[in-house]
DNA sequence: AGCTAAACGAGACGGTACGTCACGTCTTGGA
DNA sequence: TCCAAGACGTGACGTACCGTCTCGTTTAGCT
């Protein structure tokens, strides 16, 4: 689906990078992800369904993976940003169950699961993921919980990121297997690591 | 000629299935995914390795992730052995260190992460894997969670399963985004969402 | 089909060669080459449908040809004996239209065709096929067709070969292109390559 | 650079067929034909004989009896021209005199013979076979029959097909029976069957 | 009556080729 | 310069048969 207004054509680009041919390739791969799953996400595939040629992808894109990173860091910076500013306990339970739902429900979620599976096979896979996406959300989060312990809203058991780990490992592994995360899980968890003022 | 084994050539099999190709098959598909990777792991590399006809594995195996999913609880079964009779607070404490270690550092934890991946991308893979090897596993931690609990050893602040996901959700995490697991990060777990009774 | 009578289970052989399974293996062969063409005549077929086991084909039979020749020879000595007693010129005329309805309706005609199809592929069925089949039938017209001329019956215009050539090639020719034999062609040939007296 | 071959490397074809590729294949076919046999004409042989990837074959021939089939088209065209124009009766004899020979020493004369015989094993082959190659060069038999004919070159016994059936059977039988055609055995049959004017 | 030897059904085995799919690279020709 | 289109070499897929090889059973014929 790469026309995106009511014109017949699309207004091809010239000698510039065609912005509709990108975004028809970052949903085409979403949706084949969602619809059909992983073993359906072949190139040509996502070339196909985005009218696009295999050519195209291949300039702009290294890999499939690729693809799917853009699409998850664009869907995540929308959808489950950290908190930063003034952190408070409350606050921080809140972008947990954020995760959680995020993991179980958005197209994006499945989006990260994938990855995060994709990383385990593929070292070039899992050093994108890292460098691309993990770390940065990482030192986000990490800054908000250093904010929220100096401003005394909590009281970690743990360093900053064996806290995170502790709190974020639960949540991604029972998406991983499948389970619905308990909603208790989520508060008991936080009251026990993160030991807030309250 | 009491020696069965006095020929170099393997006894070939007759009718019965060939135990030796078997297990040439399972070495063969640990062998290559520790050495090469997962993109290695193709049926045919496995078949060229372990010195079998492709079509001896296809006879088996329904797909290669059933062959690592044979290996994985065979090898679980020694190494990792979920201990059931009178567990204690310390034992639970080093089934989960012995859990750790062994992502970290055995062959078949690569093949537990891997199957754990693989189960993200394919429908098939993901019920073989609960149904085999996580729910098994589970059921016996859960036996061993609430002896302790009827003992008195222990006394977890959440129910026996989400208890399970706090405890093992971190070192999976851990596991699969390369970080190597805080020495206290276990152990500061098992104080605060076991609470044991020393 | 191996049983032949109403008990549930054929009487088995012992140590010597179990006639029904032969019998059963040349009509099994024939009836998948009429059914279902050459493409389906695998000895494994075979052997699953005259309900033997593949080894006991591959013991008495160098290769699935060699079934096939075995019908053919049987079926033409009952079928298309070649006329050797004071043979007439209308007795020729007589095994030149029986030859071309065999080839045309009879299923050891498909047979034959099919072997000589083969010959043509492989040396080894060629070689079989002229010792077993075409030399000892070639002795046999010749016998007839020598006899024929000394009793002054036809005055064939060629030497003996190549007369059988002239009249055969013809018949084998249509049978071939799937071109039924015109009813004046056999005759027309008789008349002006044999000669007769009348 | 007017020069396209100065490299040893084979210009790369872009989105049109390849034609250095197409007669690559052709050959290596006939080739493996003649030096192997039928047995050894296999896809994947041609394939690494013509150094051309599989699917480049799958992509432009069904099966490769239509490689064996245009291989004979092209060569038959060149080698073995059916005379049109002006036929006389010392013309179709050197005709049937040429097809003789071709199917004796030319490789292309193998490779009729084995389509003819790959014809009596599938329906498909027999049909391409068919209407590729025979009807074509049966229609321009006959139309050369029937103008030697009406010039009152030939008066044949026979109407047209069944003439043309009676000259080239035992030229074809022989053939397939490995049977050298006898010098005289297409002389005489063009004299009683033909019937020329001199 | 028991023993030996051969043929049997069953079917696992190491192989080869099949025809299909997707990969990533390349070239053409149009905008 | 970018793009759609698509042919190409590469290599793995899962399947079908090949011909060989045990297995354990059955039976004929000899001790």
């Amino acid at each position: 689906m790469p026309a995106v207004n009511s014109q017949p054509r699309r207004a091809r680009s010239g000698n510039r990078r065609d912005e509709a041919a990108r975004v028809a390739v970052l949903h085409a791969a979403d949706d084949l992800l969602v619809e059909h799953g992983f073993g359906a996400l072949t190139v040509e595939a996502i070339a196909r369904r985005a009218g696009v040629a295999k050519q195209t992808i291949y300039r702009w894109w290294p890999s499939k993976v690729e693809i799917l990173l853009d699409t998850l860091i664009e869907d995540t910076a929308k959808r489950l940003p950290v908190p930063t500013e003034l952190p408070t306990a409350s606050g921080i339970r809140a972008y947990l169950r954020d995760f959680a739902d995020f993991l179980a429900a958005d197209p994006a979620g499945k989006c990260l699961l994938t990855l995060l599976a994709e990383a385990q096979h593929d070292p070039g896979t899992a050093a994108s993921f890292h460098e691309r996406y993990l770390e940065p959300r990482r030192i986000a989060e990490i800054e908000m919980l250093t904010r929220a312990t100096e401003a005394g809203e909590v009281s970690p058991v743990l360093g900053p990121e064996a806290t995170m780990d502790a709190l974020l490992g639960p949540i991604v592994y029972c998406a991983l297997t499948g389970v619905a995360v308990p909603r208790d899980l989520v508060d008991t968890l936080a009251e026990n690591i993160l030991r807030p003022r309250a």
